[in-house]
Formats: C-alpha cells, sequence, structure tokens
DNA sequence: ACCCGGATGTAAACGGCGTTCACTAATTGA
DNA sequence: TCAATTAGTGAACGCCGTTTACATCCGGGT
C-alpha cells in the first residue's frame, strides 16, 4: 500500500494531529465558534499555542477540516438511506429527514458550515472548493436522487432536475438552521406544536416531496 | 404628545446615538460582524471607544438594535405584499418570495439574526424574546395568511396553521441564507442554471406553496 | 560514535479586540 | 453662581490569532 506510516517520526506527527483535532472537535460541539481558541486547544493537550502552527496554517484551516468531516459524516448517512431501495417518494422523503437529523447532530458544526456571507463580486467565499468537498458530495447524492424521481416519473415532469435538487437543499437546510438556532422549534413559545421535533422533520419532508410529485399522496 | 423632546441635552444625546448606529449600520451591512468593531466604529465618528459604552450597553445590544431595525424592513415589506388583497395562492408566493427578497437586500444584517445556535438546555438564546420582536410579528403575518388559506380553502384540509406556517418560513430562510452564502446561488460553479436569482426564488416559492394547494396550478 | 540538519516545541511579543475604571470637562437645574 | 449630574477620555485588563527568534530533540550519513 501507499498510505502506509513507517518512522516513528511520521506516528508521531499523525498522532499530535490528531489530539489536536480531537479537542478542537470536543470544544467545538460544545460551544461553537465562539469558544473555540487557539489557546483553548493548546490548553487542552499542553501545549503551546505556537505548537499549533506546526500542524495547521490557521486557525480557519483547522475549522474547515473540522467541517468537512461531520459532511462526511452526513454523506454518509444520507448515501446509505439513498441506497436502500425503497418505494420511491418514502425513500425520498427518508434522504430529506435523514439530512436534517444528521445535521443537528452536532449544530455548531452544520451552522458554521453555512455561516459566512460571500462577497457580491465574483470570488469564491470560504466553502466554495469545486466539487471535491463531502458537501458538494452529499448535494450531488440528492441531484441523482431528483433524477432517479423524475425518469421514473414519480416527479412531476418539466422540473429542472439540478434547480429542484437545489430547491430542496434550501428547504432542508432552512429546517436544520432554524432547529438549531431556536432550542424549541417548533414548539416556540409564543405558538406551540403539537408535534414532536422528529415529527416535524417529517412534516417538512413531506411538504418538500409533496410539491414535486405528479400525482400527491399521503397525509401526515 | 409623549414621545417629545425638549431639551438640548435630550436632542443632544439622540443625535450621537443615531450616529453610532448609522456608522455602525454602514460598516456591518458592507462587511458584516467579522468588520464591526467597537473601536471601528468609534474611529468613524470620532469618539473614544469607551464613549460608545454610554449608549449602549455591550456590541451585542448594538447589533441586537441593528438587526431587529432590519426585520422591521421585512416587516413593513411582508405586511404590504400580504395587504394587496389578490387571487390567493398568488398572494402567497409573493408573500415569499417578498420575504425572501427583503432578506436578501441586506445578507449580512440578515443572516446575523439567525445565526447562534441555542444551547440544549432551556434557555432562551438571544433572539428568543417573546412575541415583541419584528421578526416575531413578520412571522404573525406568515401564520395569519396561512389561517386565511385554510379557511378560504386554497389550502389543504387537516394542515396544522402554526405548524405550516413554521415548515413555509423554515424553506424561505433557508434559500435566503443559501444565496446569501454563496454568491452565484442558484447558478453554482458545479452546476450552473438557465435561471435568474429572481427566477429561482420565484421557483422555490411556487414549490413552497404548491404543497399546500388543495388543487395544485399552474407550473413556472 | 559523532555530528549536523531539519523537525518539534516554546516564550515573548505584536496588534487587535470588548470592556472597565478613574478621571476631566462640559452642561444643567436651583 | 455653585453643586451635581452627565458626556467623554486615556489607560489599562485580559482575551484573541499569529509571528519571530530561539532552544531542543532526533534521525541519517560518515
Amino acid at each position: 500500500m501507499a498510505g502506509e506510516l513507517h518512522t516513528p517520526a511520521e506516528r508521531r506527527r499523525i498522532r499530535v494531529r490528531g489530539a489536536i483535532l480531537e479537542a478542537a472537535e470536543r470544544v467545538f460541539a460544545l460551544e461553537g465558534e465562539a469558544g473555540l481558541s487557539i489557546r483553548r486547544i493548546a490548553d487542552e493537550i499542553d501545549y503551546s499555542p505556537a505548537a499549533i502552527y506546526k500542524y495547521f496554517g490557521s486557525k480557519d484551516e483547522l475549522i474547515d477540516e473540522l467541517k468537512e468531516a461531520f459532511f462526511g459524516r452526513i454523506l454518509e448517512s444520507v448515501n446509505k438511506i439513498a441506497d436502500r431501495s425503497e418505494p420511491f417518494p418514502a425513500r425520498a422523503r427518508k434522504c430529506v429527514a435523514g439530512y436534517v437529523r444528521t445535521a443537528l447532530e452536532k449544530p455548531h458544526h452544520y451552522v458554521a458550515a453555512f455561516s459566512g456571507v460571500a462577497p457580491p463580486a465574483p470570488s469564491m467565499p470560504e466553502g466554495c472548493h469545486a466539487g471535491d468537498s463531502n458537501r458538494a458530495r452529499a448535494f450531488a447524492i440528492l441531484t441523482e436522487m431528483v433524477e432517479e424521481g423524475l425518469e421514473t416519473g414519480d416527479f412531476r415532469a418539466g422540473l429542472g432536475r439540478d434547480d429542484t435538487a437545489k430547491s430542496i437543499w434550501a428547504s432542508m437546510h432552512g429546517l436544520a438552521v432554524m432547529i438549531a438556532h431556536f432550542n424549541d422549534f417548533p414548539s416556540m413559545a409564543t405558538m406551540p406544536s403539537n408535534m414532536s421535533q422528529d415529527q416535524f422533520i417529517e412534516f417538512h419532508a413531506d411538504l418538500i416531496i409533496r410539491s414535486l410529485e405528479a400525482s400527491p399522496g399521503r397525509n401526515v
């Protein structure tokens, strides 16, 4: 194999790098970007702050790696769901609900992955690398699913594959962000809901998919 | 009247406070929270940083006021659209599209207003004041609109008013955040779209409303 | 066995941040 | 006019990300 590690020096480097990421992951999951500082990580692993710069170019690079790893988790999760062959509209619903639920396993990670605002000028903001990111891969799965729905005739003809996928993505994302932001969405103080959070995710997923179906089906 | 200002001292105070907010607004609109510092505001209005604390308790309070004012703008905009009596599903679509478009007039403001992640424990995060915020008022308009659609029979019976409104809100919000985050949503580098941004907003709004309609209608 | 060069780790510093404190200068009401 | 309140300030505190100069360790070549 190619990626093997032989020398003790290499092993040691990997180990320390892993310890940094692990400490960062722990703090970030609990307190988000606000609570994560280079100095804090350094404290946790008993190193000096400057040491971290031997392993990561900047705090942003470190955090990007956390986000990317988390989107790998989402990718894996959605992939599993999308692969089970199951009657179609139901599978689509499960994909949507699965994305949201997995995103919410680490709200700080998920929200941070979309936190920046792009400048109006033509320039990539931060997470807009080509198609190689796990985020892009997860989105590709969604696109393929839409394509399948269009081919089988489960989704209305005339819907554009890419645009439809983007609309679904936006709606999924919106729910994930809302639940992450409010501690009690959907049962907010001003207007309580009878639904549990899980039920609401299913409800939302149903509405999304229903808007695409050639012959709309079930109720919740 | 009650709210009049008589003394020069009072007028002066209002004027300086306004200057602070104005400078903060300018910087925030261009560079977001990252570019806005107390010291920067102080520079812009030729005061010392400490002076700002005579007018605002903290940077967060100041920024909250910016966000609240911006949601006032969204509220006003959606209110106008919702009031025009127009054939129903079209009006609902316009409300959704109007919300997204107005939100995108100041992407930094809009995104920042939902940026925090709520702690799991029962405690209000930051923007969760009762029903008095402009954000809550804007949401109330949406709820009323849904109720109207349910009464007229334009929306499917069996949909819960509040849950439906929340689902719509989440989907609107998701699109706004996506467009704000990517500089080229929907025409992303990896998968370009034929739609303009405005067309995509209409498309998304149509899908959202379509999922609620008793007898789904038009195409895009 | 030695030594040398690169990698690893560190203390100290730079500039910036939000915020506070002790203090001066201005304004106001009596 | 005088006292008291208020507006405004400079300096400091304790954070932050990052850089620099320096020590230390370790592995490979002779």
